[in-house]
DNA sequence: CCGTTATTATGAAATTTTTATAAAGATTAG
DNA sequence: CTAATCTTTATAAAAATTTCATAATAACGG
């Protein structure tokens, strides 16, 4: 069970999100302040922090600075909350590495969806085999973000590489469009089905005589041949 | 095809949710108040509630509260629709189970894109566990789409992969062609019978040997031989 | 059995659905 | 700003589904 902690001065905002993350199988602890969970830092680490942009007191983004200068903390994940786009600008040009931000009102599905996203982000950072993955004379480095066709290097977009690599995984299983563009762009990212037709049609044809590697189940989705 | 109901009482809105949603190939009616829309709910339930807050008699948030107080009827996934922002941190306060908002003016990709979601969010939920069905040298793997005959992959379209599929997972069983029908392209979609038969034989073709599996019983349907 | 009628099998055409592809538009990175 | 990438759109092409016509088979009453 994930541990969150949720930094925000608003009680109702607090109430709101304590309660649905925890519905949905969190482990959650709220802090009216920065200097508050500072204090419990200093005691545990959660998987993934909360917070408020505006707060009176330190507000997120000194608090955020506070954390990645820290280098027992600095890997935790932190999501952001601003009321205003004007703050989120803010902290994107910063480079605070904000992992992810979300304006109010948001709704408690997008809330849901993003926690769930960022948290997967990291599994998967922490799972990935670095190992490479090979498919008949297509070589894959996860880590390099790069393959080779029969020994030659070929460059892929990186939308094209995550296919790929998708594919690479699970030979042989069919992915609907649907899944792809999930497991490519995280849920809640919204982008029509016959986007991914074309990357598929990009894709053949970087892979060559291999193009048919990539078999389409009319009706259904793509896959490699298993 | 998933059905809508979308409850409004500004007919321009009804009017263009309505041509939307059905270009994406949803069935849709609509409903200029909620006590319209309760009458309707008492004979058929859609896959998914479209309600705007802001109505004249009974609003959108009571008419929530009604639906989530039935028994029958509380399951119904709701998306919200809102003019202001405010208004949404009462359904988010409230508690009311909504399942996605949408905040006015909205786009029509991001409207479309939400429906798909909640949709395919309640899929996944009902969806049961894959087990691979055997049935002599034919395996069935019900996530791949994909089937082996004495261990060689063999193609199948879609319908002639569901047919199979309901086959196998009650051998012995006979189904009539209606059945067949319903189970494969939903209710309420009318082709003729003969369309049936044809399945079968291009299904029996592709069972190559074991085209005999599939037992015409005259007058009845078809079945696999028990 | 036999003829008669009903039902199914089959090939092929017609229709519909789905996918491939090119090209334009939008977005993002540098 | 420019170039690369991603997304959308329009249309062509392919695949799948459905219908139809006809041959083959099954069911049934005598």
């Amino acid at each position: 069970m994930p541990k969150i902690y949720v930094v925000d001065d608003e009680k109702d905002i607090r109430e709101i999100l304590k309660v649905n993350l925890q519905k949905n199988g969190y482990d959650v602890a709220t802090f009216a302040s920065a200097e508050e969970v500072i204090k419990q830092l200093a005691i545990t680490k959660p998987d993934l922090l909360i917070l408020d942009i505006m707060m009176s007191g330190m507000d997120g983004l000194d608090l955020c600075k506070h954390i990645r200068a820290s280098n027992t903390l600095k890997d935790i994940p932190i999501l952001f909350l601003s009321a205003k786009s004007a703050e989120l600008d803010k902290v994107l040009g910063l480079e605070l590495g904000a992992d992810d931000y979300i304006t109010k009102p948001f709704s408690i599905h997008e809330l849901i969806a993003r926690v769930k996203a960022i948290l997967r982000r990291l599994q998967v950072k922490e799972e990935t085999p670095k190992e490479v993955l090979t498919y008949k004379g297509i070589v894959l480095y996860p880590e390099k973000f790069s393959i080779t066709i029969d020994k030659n290097p070929i460059d892929l977009t990186k939308t094209e590489f995550l296919i790929l690599k998708l594919f690479m995984q699970y030979p042989g299983k069919i992915f609907s469009r649907d899944n792809i563009i999930d497991s490519i762009r995280g849920d809640n990212v919204y982008v029509i089905d016959r986007t991914v037709d074309v990357h598929i049609m990009n894709l053949r044809k970087k892979l060559g005589h291999y193009k048919d590697a990539i078999k389409t189940y009319s009706g259904v989705g793509y896959g490699l041949k298993g």
